[in-house]
DNA sequence: CAGTGGTCTAGACCACAAC
DNA sequence: TTGTGGTCTAGACCACTGA
């Protein structure tokens, strides 16, 4: 009869699984399951705690109870590209329905640059870089939002000092292109990470969600010698957002070995 | 004195995140910290079972202790793209590297097709499909792994029954074009997940590690519609890997209104 | 065999929200 | 007011590993 917290904690994840416990459908209260499997409630409540850690449920306050979070369907795609209209460059599809979560701004600020940002930068971890930072929100939906840095090569800065004032994001890229006196290249990383307790409450992640992030660098070439103008850090929620991206072809044209499509390997 | 547990775990965080304790670091023991802080031993545990499940420690067996886990501190970076030579497609630069984990190999089955799968499809979700499921390894480092699973529409099972036998990934898609008398369109969608049980064993994931999945879906037209003929379903450590993409410019021929950079968005 | 974490119990008090 | 989860305590026993 009595059984461990990860037996009933199990039990329970098979139950959500398969939809005999429907999400939104209140779960029994920590005195019930213990009673049930013959264990105290902290037992109990250690299988819950797990389940809440997982994303799986989720505790109202008060007299309520216990409940099988409500886990949002689909994603929002968006599928990567860079656009532009009269006002500047803009990445995804649908960017203008976008407006700064209220409360925030566009922040221009000096700040020491974490690690990795700083070995794409080509500069020393730790040195003080200009970067601005926004909070995104989706004006239909609260829980639609995204944290946007973008850390400016200290070069650039140096050259284009305005880029330090409130230019809009739109607005850098056409100084870098016309200071570089070219197009930018853009590529983007992408990884899944755990969210840091303050990334966590403005995207208001609950427990348990995932970090996407995705990790723009602009390139252009001076004087012969690639450089990362920018780089352009937004971290979203995993369980909100996924990003989509054309898969390039390559090498096709040197190995048309399948005769019914090699035709189509010629140029 | 006395603290809370999300106090404790607080400071603990922050030794770590500032590198005052660094990786690989024996922490105090749960009695060391319990009198420290003046609290119970369960409470002390708490604290650290906060950071096991962010990825930030580890427990080792017996008398050993808590340490501060050794995280990679550089990701296997992938430029996805999909290239080909005489033995067939494959995707990203690296693949040949690329070996079947020990004691698994490819395995074909017909199965229920999950919700989010069958909508790319276009079948009915649970619905039996054909998907050849795979584990594969990094030949000098085991802990990088990653499980592809590729989804096979009906119809073309129907039209090529040769594919549920044993012919290899980088097989499947010529046959699909030399059926489909064109080339594949390949896009691929990236998101970041909590991992199933399962999914953590096989891909050797700690706690508080999330997933990276990469959803790829390979696209013909045929008789005038489009089809999505197969889905790949890759899944790997989210600490351990990103994916790149070349940011593809939409639109910028329409709106050259920066006269620097007009001249390059006349094609 | 001694010391580590892993787990469970029984009881207590708290904050909160619904009734 | 009552029942919910949130948290903490003191104590017990276990499995495992390194000395």
């Amino acid at each position: 009869m009595a059984q461990t917290a990860e037996e009933i904690a199990s039990q329970l994840r098979e139950l959500i699984r398969t939809g005999a416990a429907a999400p939104g459908e209140r779960l029994p209260t920590m005195e019930a399951l213990a009673a049930e499997h013959g264990v105290s409630r902290q037992t109990a409540r250690q299988a819950l705690n797990q389940l809440k850690a997982e994303g799986l449920v989720e505790y109202k306050g008060g007299r309520t109870g216990t409940f099988v979070r409500e886990r949002p369907g689909r994603r929002m795609v968006r599928s990567r590209s860079m656009e532009r209209d009269g006002l500047g460059y803009y990445s995804g599809s649908n960017v203008q329905h976008w407006r700064l979560v209220a409360g925030t701004r566009t922040e221009v600020a000096t700040a020491p640059v974490p690690p990795d940002i700083a070995e794409l930068l080509g500069v020393g971890a730790g040195e003080p870089v200009v970067v601005r930072k926004r909070l995104n929100g989706d004006p239909e939906n609260e829980r639609f939002r995204q944290l946007t840095d973008s850390w400016l090569h200290p070069a650039v800065v140096a050259e284009l000092p305005a880029l330090t004032g409130d230019s809009g994001l739109g607005g850098i890229y056409d100084r870098i292109e016309e200071w570089a006196g070219q197009p930018i290249a853009w590529e983007e990383e992408i990884t899944a990470a755990t969210p840091s307790p303050s990334e966590a409450t403005a995207l208001l992640l609950p427990p348990g969600v995932p970090l996407l992030r995705v990790i723009r660098t602009s390139t252009v070439r001076i004087e012969g010698k690639t450089l990362i103008a920018e780089v352009n850090d937004i971290r979203m929620s995993g369980e909100l957002f996924s990003v989509k991206y054309p898969l390039t072809r390559r090498g096709a044209a040197a190995w048309p070995v399948t005769p019914a499509t090699a035709d189509f390997y010629q140029g």
